[in-house]
DNA sequence: ATACGCTACTAAAACGTTTTAGTAGCGAAC
DNA sequence: GTTCGCTACTAAAACGTTTTAGTAGCGTAT
């Protein structure tokens, strides 16, 4: 209250040095310095309790040390370890995670105004996905100078934003082949909405896996979700009907939905049915039996996203894709077929 | 790239005005303004696409229109939601909400610091409530000037601190009393770390709902967890020798944990004995039965959080101090007892 | 003796706003 | 015809850094 603001002229004063000074000492420029000198800054910034104004600094920079995280659908299981893996690679970078929402496309191009309002230095997305989505804010942004990446979006091959994306038909064909080499023959699979590049990709790796293991793809073993726990309970009831020994289902929440269609038909897991699931592990690895999946690496994505976007702040003409991989991890719900 | 950037001096030149002018007309202060003049800096702003620099508004108004928000703990259930609800919040404010975390009171404080370097204007903490952790380094931000909210965090009576705090001893009645209701009497508890204040607080609400009910506490069917999915599950093993009817779990992990062990142990949820969890809904609402439960408004609480700091910089002296109900959600594992 | 180069600093501009303290112009009052 | 007050603006300082373009002082080479 009573004190003074202490900036780096009160410490210049105390140190008897100039301001220029005591910005050197701070950033650590002092090849050309007597170490006396620096001594006496440095003792004066401990006495005075001195903070470097961040606001101030990033006036004069043009660079606030901050990265924007912008959210879709913060209802998804991907979510929260999306944003705790970004946010732990920005503080190993010594930067700040500016956090905002979009649940739509409009939404989506305020946020961004927003966080170049705020003049973040770099953009990560973890957004909508779907096929119309456009992106047209996004790669003005980037051109503009600002580095953008996005986590798990559809994107044209022309785009100038880099990317990180999960293998996602892999991902497909590693849960489809896994129940495959178990012995399953009649494999079902709950897909994803057919208008998200994910559940496109998902049900070309399951048909894929088919293929390769000489298995004929069965259109009325297949159904379409849209990744709702409701919708899985749905799809599943109705497979059921076609009596699969096995599902392949390529959601997390949905994999819960069917896991509950079949408690409630009384169909035992894996005994009678072998079930994969697909997305965060820990989202579906309470559930008891645990249930087997397919493992989306969404903490290290985040992390990626930002080591993306920081690496773009240097080199802004080159554009990085990175591709995920996923792995299987199985748990208690995958065995072969009974006899 | 080649085009110079366009500052509030720019607009002021092209609209043949001073930048006092165009500062005015961004504010809306433009009760004495020819409304000519005024329409013409619009129109300058609008024709040169002019984004006001928020850095250099806050360097000369020492505002940044950024809350901090610092989360320990990111693997809590609780802990996404918070974040959801705080950041709508900000949003609808205006404001900016910057994400730090912090495991201990070591990274908190740096944390802390962060926040202070980047001059946020206020603070949220949803954080580590150990008995032992220390606090000076935020009441001493908050004498400093910067607001700071704690959620369910325990504080000392004449902490400076607003707080926001769940009824965690009435919810534990709640559920408690639920259990009593449906006919139960051989009621179990597996309770929180008896180093936490949410622990101590359920099992108080567990107590004095037994108490108020007629039932004798019996010390042999509390177990103690630490509201880890394994140590639910070894509570409920070892409780199950007691043979209760109905079992209320302070954790919502716990419970899937407890599940887990009910499962392995033959025994049937609700029918022979019925559970009652405590925490995020959405963490056991997909569980097979869906687990009965006491819903902690938690977005509730990071938005209220939010507003207590955004008060709180208006009026520094009046410190404010939330207590958030809880309610009970029945679904499928409560019933009476078998007979 | 002057010039030169080197070391260890410093003065001041710049970053892009807001805000304070004006002021030019003009009609009305005395 | 001054003065006054009002309207509609403006000039410039301030915010707290970084950075550019020096420069003072001193030893050495010519």
């Amino acid at each position: 209250m009573s004190n003074q603001r202490v900036t780096i002229r009160s410490v210049a004063d105390a140190a008897g040095v100039s301001m220029s000074t005591v910005s050197n000492v701070l950033s650590g420029r002092h090849e050309q310095m007597a170490v006396e000198t620096r001594e006496r800054v440095l003792a004066a910034i401990e006495q005075l309790n001195f903070q470097p104004n961040h606001v101030a600094r990033s006036l004069a920079t043009k660079r606030t040390a901050t990265i924007g995280l912008i959210m879709g659908d913060v209802t998804n299981s991907l979510y929260p370890p999306v944003t705790v893996g970004a946010e732990e690679a920005c503080r190993q970078a010594g930067y700040g995670l500016l956090l905002a929402t979009a649940e739509d496309s409009a939404s989506e191009r305020r946020s961004v105004e927003l966080m170049q309002a705020k003049r973040v230095d770099a953009l990560v997305l973890f957004a909508i996905s779907y096929f119309d989505v456009e992106s047209n804010h996004l790669s003005a942004a980037q051109s503009a100078g600002m580095p953008v990446v996005a986590i798990n979006r559809f994107l044209p091959e022309d785009t100038p934003l880099s990317a990180v994306w999960f293998d996602h038909q892999a991902g497909g064909e590693l849960a489809t082949r896994h129940l495959a080499d178990l012995g399953h023959r009649r494999i079902a699979h709950i897909a994803g909405p057919a208008n998200r590049m994910t559940g496109i990709q998902r049900r070309q790796g399951y048909e894929a896996a088919l293929t390769a293991a000489g298995i004929r793809i069965h259109p009325s073993l297949i159904a379409e979700g849209d990744y709702s726990f409701a919708s899985g309970e749905r799809a599943m009831l109705t497979l059921w009907q076609e009596r699969p020994t096995a599902v392949f289902v390529a959601g997390d929440v949905m994999a819960l939905g069917a896991m509950r269609a079949l408690a409630r038909l009384g169909v035992r897991v894996p005994d009678e049915i072998s079930l994969v699931a697909f997305g965060n592990p820990d989202c579906v690895r309470y559930a008891t039996p645990a249930i087997t999946t397919i493992d989306l690496p969404v903490a290290t994505a985040g992390r990626v996203a930002v080591e993306l976007a920081l690496r773009r702040m240097q080199r802004p003409e080159e554009k990085e894709v990175r591709l995920l991989e996923t792995s299987l991890l199985v748990r208690e719900t995958t065995a072969p077929p009974a006899a």
